[in-house]
DNA sequence: TCGATTGTTCGATAAACTCGAATAATTAAA
DNA sequence: TTTAATTATTCGAGTTTATCGAACAATCGA
């Protein structure tokens, strides 16, 4: 089983998170890691194959936005809050804050209610 | 002449403009309209292709990150500093005061000095 | 051991990015 | 008023990235 790959703190871009979190479904990934801690790769109920899931939360996990640690068959992602806060202030809090989806961007993420 | 299109304050999406930011040509872009004020589309200084380089404008100016205005032969182009704050409080400035680029960074920019 | 659960990897198709060349629109010069 | 220069977009080709379903791998529980 190969490591999963994290950035160090300091190698953490801008333009990498940004664009890690230029994506809805990524964005509503990240919403619920920073309401409920800690999701596995399956926590959304939207109708996206399992392997595009994977890949996304690959990405977030390559641009140093979230952690990745295997426990049993899953793999518990959190969000790198402290190195996010470290290298860029306020950045993270700040998308958070921002608006919530409105209806029609639910429709192309097809979240389930 | 097609009229550039520039989509309505509540059309912007988030995931639309952290997308957009999401690029280190694109963020050095807003870095400088920062600054700066305005610019026209040849105003960086880097090894990219001028079409690229119109594509970014595109893609910052669809995205509602920026407004562009014909003058002449050239485009001007300003942030749209209010909209984004009012959709989006914050945002554009914690970017912004986020961390310069660093080294590695400006190489792969292929900044002149 | 067998099956269920959880994710990744692989191969194919579709979309987006980058480049250079060609084109369009405007201005300035001859 | 042609002609040339400036600025930027559009086009076509090649490369890269995203998405999907199917197959595979790892772990857990019965």
């Amino acid at each position: 089983m190969r490591p999963l790959y994290h950035p160090d703190c300091k190698d953490i871009t801008l333009a990498g998170v940004l664009y890690a979190l230029g994506d809805p479904v990524r964005l509503e990934i990240i919403r619920r890691l920073a309401t409920e801690g800690e999701l596995c790769c399956n926590a959304l109920d939207c109708a996206i194959a399992k392997s595009t899931m994977s890949n996304h939360f690959k990405i977030l996990r390559e641009a140093g936005v979230i952690y990745s640690r295997k426990e049993g068959t899953q793999h518990i992602n959190t969000l790198r809050r402290h190195d996010l806060e470290t290298r860029f202030p306020g950045l993270l809090n700040t998308v958070l804050h921002s608006a919530q989806p409105i209806e029609e961007e639910k429709v192309q993420l097809r979240i389930v209610d």
